[in-house]
RNA sequence: GCCGAAGUGGCGGAAUUGGUAGACGCGCUAGAUUCAGGAUCUAGUGGACAGUAUAUCCGUGGGAGUUCGAAUCUCCCCUUCGGCACCA
């Protein structure tokens, strides 16, 4: 009589049966060593997708994993709880962002719970409580204390027609994505964080973070954008004053043949004033500033060619359609196309160049970016693309200083810039100078004439925090007629954010209309006073989240050290590769910011990264627009938690993008039935196998061989999880395992049940089995394990360590080669000499049709491996 | 545009250090079982060639190169995806 494997009530039972024990509690004195490993906590959107299943299954089996393995794992779960959303809900279906949001995380909540992850949700919180944000506002006034807050202007996208901000994401081809009004830029006051303090740390601790994969610190230390060049003065020709430049090419600087600054620069007006060139400048800019920033970065042209239009018309296929063709794929529209390039407008007005004291034009252009450097350019047309094409089209004279090697640049002849090494030449004193000497040596005679000096540049800038919205943390500040910006007072904390804000389509932030909000009184001197109105990004909740799930409980403090520094940093961090630049950067700014606070001595919160792929369908990214959602709750009722963790962790590895296939996951199904009736049907022989090691060594060659495949499989499992986390193959070496298995009760029939040795073989196998799999599949394992006749769940079994002696094979199969192609193949024992593989190969028949008559060149031999015969000629 | 990835059978993927390309699974084909379907089991499954042999040739997005040997290294090109600072 065998059992069904009835998925749902164990997947029930056993949730039920960890919970009432227990397992999942990181206790805070124990013995065993700590691993904390984290997934990025969700939005609480409505219902998780799968891609969050596919994001905590991989968090779950590492949990798991390292239980096993002895550890004291902290595993929390909570919620990133603020954010546009809940405003949009509120404003579509009029409820409460508060009751959206407390409702969907209810929903959520359970969902994970029945896919049997294994948090401790004892530490559960969400960012929207104001046991939590109160502490980050704590955090804010400490930073406006250390001088890691300022206030300053920046551009935000603005929608006349609503009379609000709006985010990158609520424009739609230019367009405000409700009212369709034309969205234009405008200058707002706002909170920044000093990240740019940190620049040079954030940048130097990439080379510590050795667990992050390198191409996440590529991008990271691209992001930040490390320049090391020079700073040059230019005076201005005809009067007083100066512009400063930065480059990276100071080696060029004799072949400065004009200037570009951006449109944003300061001097911009002073310059053109009187010129005749004003009106023209004004007309320039105006037109410019009416395109949004997010637009101007994606400003070149594809083939270098300058598109003289006088529009700025930008066109973009509506936002990468999907369309189905008649095979039934899905095809992306490949007519992604962006029409726009480079602009400019002479000033009127000249500098002198440093060196020559030649006269050079002033333009505006519109690829300078005032962010960067200084905001203005010394542009060499010869040695710079975009210089070049600048000069060309406004007819400015190139001027070659770079001659590379073995070429012979002409201006007139060249059809784009040369921006590679070479000799130094129209460079006075500096000819027949490498370039790269150049750089020192121009920039050090700037320096002893006091025209410039080296300088590194970075491209990151400070992180623009204030946000004109209602659901986040308010910001602890007080606007003062008298006394100006002022903190408010720590003990008045927290400033709670009014649950009876109005919503609506219209007009500006809510807190700014709500009066019984931004009245106050002025912590510093009393008198009548206004309340900041702005929000903070809910970047910044997810800076230190990962500090409070250690301490959760404390109510005096943000954090206690205590416990911050037993689990900080977190061993392994899990998340999308979506977050690679701005959330791990923001995070790792607001731990350093904490340890200098003294909150906490971690140096960084992440000491290993797991970045995982996007969950498709179709070849395309889930999505409700898109029509090709997979429902992981309609997945689990069919299949059961086990079949779905199963499929995703099987179907490619976590970090590569994962093909969702409904075959697929029924064939996931179908080897979890395989090993139930594989287990069930032989309940009986198993279970009255002898324990006895003994019995285990002696056996017959087929033993032997089911024995051997045990612990190798056990080795690749293992390695598979510890080196890199790929499950997929991990999984089918127990595939393999199993096939074997299952091959040696069809070759040799089921054992009699006094055929003690046999079965002990397959109870040893199979038990092997159900442990490797329990941290990918832990109901149908725990199960099965107790149904083998254990008392206790599976969750409590150590980890097996391989018998190296049993999986060692005795033969190893050599390849034969010949001039590189494989021709042969020899079996030989282990550790047979080199020699006497040479005279296998040479005397195999297959081999001499190749050799026969001809003279052999050499033979390379690789160890356990090939050996290849090179022939002569 | 800039930065970062990826491209291997009909499909998902494997090949961990330059050393047997296609493990494992899906799908498909044939057979067994079954009233039938499903499920299960057995065998086969990159392509060409099916002159029969555990043959030969071709084959890892395209092109060149390094090497005894390249999916893997170098250079160029193509395509797809992610990020680009107010989505989270």
């Amino acid at each position: 009589m065998t059992a069904r494997y009835d998925f749902k009530t164990i997947e029930e039972r056993h949730q039920a049966d960890w919970t009432k024990e227990g397992l999942f509690a990181a206790g805070e004195d124990s013995s065993r060593p700590g691993y904390y490993v984290l997934e990025m906590f969700p939005y609480p959107s409505g219902r998780i997708h799968m891609g969050h299943v596919r994001n905590y299954t991989i968090g779950d089996v590492v949990a798991r994993y390292k239980r096993m393995q002895g550890y004291n794992v902290l595993h929390p779960m909570g919620w990133d709880a603020f954010g546009m959303p809940a405003e949009n809900a509120a404003i579509k279906h009029r409820i409460h962002p508060s009751i959206w949001t407390h409702e969907n995380i209810d929903y959520m909540r359970k969902q994970l719970r029945r896919l049997g992850l294994s948090y401790d949700w004892e530490r559960e919180f969400a960012t929207c409580d104001p046991e939590y944000y109160r502490w980050e506002q704590l955090f804010f006034i400490q930073m406006f204390e250390a001088g890691l807050v300022y206030r300053r202007k920046s551009k935000v996208n603005w929608c006349e027609g609503c009379q609000t901000v709006l985010a990158n994401e609520q424009v739609e081809d230019g367009r405000c994505w409700r009212c369709d009004t034309e969205v234009v830029e405008k200058e707002l006051d706002g909170w920044f964080f000093k990240i740019t303090d940190y620049t040079q740390e954030l940048l130097e601790g990439c080379d510590k973070l050795t667990g992050w994969p390198e191409k996440v610190l590529t991008m990271q230390r691209n992001w930040i954008g490390r320049s090391v060049g020079a700073e040059i003065i230019f005076p201005l020709a005809g009067k007083d004053g100066e512009i400063r430049v930065f480059t990276t090419r100071p080696d060029t600087l004799l072949g400065a043949t004009f200037m570009s600054l951006s449109p944003e620069h300061p001097m911009v007006l002073e310059l053109c004033m009187g010129t005749g060139q004003e009106e023209e400048v004004k007309t320039f800019i105006d037109h410019w500033s009416k395109i949004p920033a997010r637009e101007r970065q994606i400003t070149k042209s594809p083939n270098h060619q300058i598109i003289q239009s006088p529009n700025h018309q930008i066109t973009k296929s509506p936002n990468h359609q999907i369309t189905k063709s008649p095979n039934h794929q899905i095809t992306k529209s490949p007519n992604h196309q962006i029409t726009k390039s480079q602009k400019g407008v002479f000033t009127g007005a000249y500098v002198k160049h440093p060196l020559t004291g030649e006269s050079i034009p002033i333009y505006i252009a519109d690829f300078v970016l005032m962010e960067y450097g200084t905001g203005a350019v010394m542009a060499v047309p010869a040695h710079d693309q975009r210089d070049f094409e600048f000069a060309k089209e406004y007819k400015l004279p190139i001027k070659v200083v770079i001659q590379p090697e073995g070429k012979d640049l002409k201006p007139d002849t060249m059809k784009e810039a040369w921006e590679g090494p070479g000799t130094l030449v129209n460079s006075g004193s500096f000819d027949d100078m490498k370039n790269e000497r150049a750089k020192e040596a121009i920039t050090g005679h700037l320096e002893a004439q006091g025209l410039g000096n080296q300088k590194i540049s970075y491209r990151l800038r400070d992180w623009g925090i204030s946000r004109q919205r209602y659901w986040g943390t308010p910001i602890p500040m007080v606007h003062c007629d008298t006394c100006g910006i002022v903190p408010v007072r720590k003990q008045d904390l927290p400033v709670i954010l009014p649950l009876d804000a109005q919503l609506d389509e219209q007009g500006q932030s809510p807190l700014s209309g709500l009066e019984s909000f931004w009245s106050t009184t002025c912590p510093k001197c009393g008198g009548p006073a206004r309340r900041e109105s702005d929000t903070m990004d809910t970047f910044v909740e997810s800076s230190w989240y990962f500090a409070r799930y250690t301490c959760p409980d404390e109510t005096s403090a943000p954090l206690d050290r205590n416990r911050v520094d037993k689990w900080l940093p977190v061993n392994q961090y899990i998340g999308g590769i979506e977050h690679a630049i701005l959330h791990l950067l923001y995070a790792r700014f607001f731990t350093k910011v904490l340890r200098d606070l003294g909150w906490l001595s971690a140096d960084e919160p992440f000491a290993n990264l797991l970045t995982q792929g996007m969950v498709l369908k179709d070849g395309a990214k889930m999505s409700k627009s898109k029509g090709n959602v997979v429902d992981p709750d309609k997945m689990i009722h069919t299949f059961g938690v086990d079949t779905i963790r199963l499929f995703i962790l099987f179907a490619s590895p976590p970090e590569r993008d994962l093909e969702w296939s409904d075959q697929g996951v029924e064939g996931a199904h179908r080897f979890l039935h395989r090993i139930w009736r594989l287990i069930t049907e032989n309940l009986e022989g198993l279970t009255s196998a002898s324990t006895d090691k003994e019995i285990l060594v002696q056996g017959t060659k087929a033993t032997k061989a089911l024995r051997q495949k045990t612990h190798q499989t056990i080795l690749k499992v293992t390695e598979d999880i510890e080196q890199r986390f790929h499950f997929n193959t991990a999984i089918s070496a127990v595939m393999e395992l199993i096939n074997e298995a299952m091959a040696y009760l069809n070759r040799y029939g089921t054992p009699k049940i006094d055929q003690q040795g046999d079965w002990a073989v397959l109870r040893e196998a199979m038990e092997a089995v159900l442990i490797l799999l329990f941290p990918m599949v832990p109901h149908i394992t725990d199960e099965l394990w107790q149904l083998l006749g254990h008392q206790k769940t599976i969750s409590l079994e150590p980890w097996p360590v391989a018998d190296l002696d049993v999986a060692r094979a005795d033969t190893v199969n050599i390849v034969v080669q010949v001039n590189g192609k494989l021709r042969s193949q020899v079996d030989v024992t282990q550790n047979t000499d080199k020699e006497i593989i040479e005279s296998m190969a040479l005397d195999d028949p297959k081999i001499k049709r190749y050799t026969e008559g001809k003279g052999v060149h050499k033979i390379i031999y690789v160890p356990g491996r090939l050996i290849n015969i090179v022939m002569k000629h």
